[in-house]
DNA sequence: GCATATTTTAAACATGCGTTTTAATTTAAA
DNA sequence: TTTAAATTAAAACGCATGTTTAAAATATGC
């Protein structure tokens, strides 16, 4: 018989989805304490501060993210021939992983790395930079194997635009599924942003420069 | 001789420099007055709240780039034919024209335009999209133009995968710019990621679907 | 030059935030 | 069961924010 859920974990459950939905500064330890249902002060005294809490909670998911990735592209280094598009799929299967964290996982570790990311000088920006920072070496190097006629700096910019792109597409992702839905009258599920977002970075790091 | 330069206009300078560089809700009005050197006060004196000031500092930009972007893109309708790169081109000039209002006017805007797009649910995304509204099925209908093999809802994504990759090469230009310059030892002009950004933005759009 | 309207100023207000404190309570070990 | 540690609880602290007030200063129109 498991355990109930204790305070720790239900903070970190309420955290991550008002995080996940409106943003790290936009969230209150007052709205998280509400919605877990617990004292205002168990949030510093089971992770000292707010900023403690946020890295707790991408931690749960950058644990299962990171090997998975590296792993994949360890399969896909020693290979003498790859396309920009093989580099990019090979984060496919290890955000498919993140559903193994929570159902939805997926979207809402893109959705907190989007606000992580657009935080533009706070803690997050470099505490995500330390975590992320060999993946953009690895992918760097990868996607120069892919496209050796690039230059090394046009390449880091497409790389930067490539993140842009993927982070906004989250973090703007509920709002604009509204929208398309009542544009196209279809609703789009999240894993189909992800399908479509892919060919469309290939596509943008493959084009010819000028 | 002009006029000595005026409160409102003081306010406006100061919270657009700050605005551009830190994100509206990062810049307080303490710190807007204390850069434009007049008191407190006066901000809700001569725009009311800071919500309006914000309206205010945007407007100044927008009703320059509207009537620009809409004349190229009545030049650009009539054509039997046209590439998405020819889209995307309309906006260099209306862009540029954005000097008129301010030395470095266009990356101003664009970064003041990136905050917008990533205060995601304030009333900034609102007052943009209303203003960008019209841009936007404009863009949208002629993206169908020139790509006629795609359908709508993927040209919507398309699009928001663009705007994304833009806005954030904006917001994050500065500091990327840093590093490209530390890595490559090449410092790049503001203007010459608009030049890397639009061959990506044209690849990714004009990229195979699936 | 005076009366009136406009603008500037300093101070305070109300609110919400993360954090800390201190005491009560529950849990675990001896 | 008793004692010690860990956890929960309520309240307050200190600070920063946008906004408002009301008096002082300045500019405007007759």
């Amino acid at each position: 018989m498991a355990k109930r859920e204790t305070t720790k974990d239900k903070i970190l459950n309420a955290a991550e989805a008002l995080f996940a939905e409106h943003g790290f500064e936009q969230t209150s330890l007052r709205q998280i304490t509400a919605e877990a249902d617990v004292n205002l002060a168990s949030v510093n005294y089971h992770f000292g501060s707010k900023k403690a809490l946020i890295q707790a909670v991408m931690a749960r998911y950058l644990e299962v993210l990171m090997p998975a990735l590296n792993a994949e592209f360890d399969q896909l280094e020693p290979r003498a021939q790859f396309s920009t598009r093989d580099v990019f799929d090979c984060f496919r299967e290890p955000l498919n992983a993140l559903k193994k964290v929570r159902k939805g996982g997926p979207t809402i570790f893109l959705s907190l790395l989007g606000f992580a990311y657009a935080d533009i000088q706070g803690h997050l920006r470099r505490y995500t930079m330390e975590h992320f920072g060999e993946v953009m070496h690895r992918l760097l190097a990868l996607l120069h194997v892919a496209n050796p006629n690039l230059s090394p700096a046009d390449m880091f910019w497409r790389l930067h635009f490539v993140l842009g792109a993927s982070v906004f597409a989250q973090v703007s992702g509920p709002a604009l599924r509204e929208i398309a839905a009542a544009d196209f009258g279809e609703s789009i599920a999240a894993d189909q942003v992800v399908d479509r977002l892919i060919p469309f970075l290939a596509g943008g790091v493959d084009a010819p420069t000028a």
